[in-house]
DNA sequence: AGTACGATAGGACAAATGTCTTATAAAGCT
DNA sequence: AGCTTTATAAGACATTTGTCCTATCGTACT
């Protein structure tokens, strides 16, 4: 009845840990406790700490690959599959005001202790850099989809990082209001309800 | 000619050191080396590691203060003020693309360690969030002031953060771009140059 | 010169951390 | 059954951490 592999359950406890307490400030000792484990027992499984952080970090990008296919397979136009993406920060709101944008805060992480495995973690951001870049593309903005998909990431992060540090839930809310009318604007379509979609998790 | 006390040395020494590494993964021993002091002796200045984190935070917030009373008393409007604000984020791009945004970073990292210095920390958020309100009320902004405020302080801080995650400077570039934009817009005035303004530093 | 006090060095200490080794248990195959 | 491979436990190990204690240095004041 164990669905997943040891090796499995001790990736996904890592990616929850390290999500809501840090990759450095995340210890064997908790891991081998959510796992019920034997914490010299992980070189079984892993050679070191930094090898289940890539594993973490392939994790992540594989669920990232998956929820971005599964937005694309359900027969929504590119400015509903953005309104998606955007709709994604009330879907996890609580996690975010609690622990803030899972994406953000490991980058921002590795890249202050200049972890080997910064440039990995980047490919996160990248994965919906590039996403967003298409769906823009779609819509007919060639020339600006870049600017335009960065503009909204960096949008969808602020907004996650202030809704973190006050924990108001209004202030995400507002955001993504914003956000969606920025994007009924940039699009020239009038007033289509590109806010409904689909606040489906996963 | 010692123009600090070790025991400022230890504060600002510590404020750069949590900046760059982050709070959690500074230990005595590099603020040790960086001051040169013994490394059981900073319980005559400090009584323990959250202490100093507590004087950093004041010291941030009399800067924070300093620095916005500078931008108040340039005889500039209020647009120009939150123009400052704005090209804050060029002023400090290099740190900002290697270290992330020094408010936003230590946030998000206390909240996820659960530190009882949290609140304060925000209040760092906070001094900025009311002086921008304050602006934009003086704008005329009256009713949305605070949203206004809260909308700036976000895209300022996701810009901080891509540039952070994938080290392109056009990033911040362009995004500082845009808020000018943004706010010319907003505040119904046609075309004046708010982008010129003092990039000075401080 | 002698005393008092502020400042600093150096090291002790327990706890925690990542790593590694060895022994044991479990499961699969012949 | 016996053997082999896989998985797990338990603990040793060196290092680092925050904390605390004690001795010493230096300066100021009498």
């Amino acid at each position: 009845m164990s669905e997943l592999s040891k090796k499995q359950q001790i990736v996904s406890a890592s990616d929850l840990l390290f999500y809501q307490r840090g990759y450095a400030a995340t210890s064997f000792a908790d891991i081998a406790e959510a796992v019920q484990i034997s914490r010299g027992n992980f070189y079984y499984h892993f050679k070191s700490k930094d090898s289940i952080l890539d594993a973490v970090i392939s994790l992540r990008l594989a669920n990232s690959h998956k929820l971005l296919r599964d937005w694309e397979s359900c027969s929504l136009s590119a400015a509903e599959r953005i309104g998606c993406f955007i709709n994604r920060l009330l879907v996890k709101q609580t996690d975010i005001m609690r622990y803030g944008c899972p994406v953000a805060t490991l980058n921002t992480e590795l890249a202050k202790l200049n972890h080997p495995a910064k440039a990995t973690a980047s490919m996160l951001s990248t994965v919906f850099r590039t996403w967003l870049r298409r769906q823009f593309f779609l819509l007919g903005e060639k020339s600006s989809a870049d600017l335009l998909a960065m503009h909204l990431l960096s949008r969808s992060q602020g907004a996650a990082t202030i809704a973190n540090t006050f924990g108001e839930q209004k202030l995400l809310q507002q955001e993504v209001q914003l956000m969606h009318d920025w994007l009924r604007t940039c699009i020239k379509l009038p007033a289509g309800n590109i806010s409904t979609p689909s606040l489906a998790s996963a």
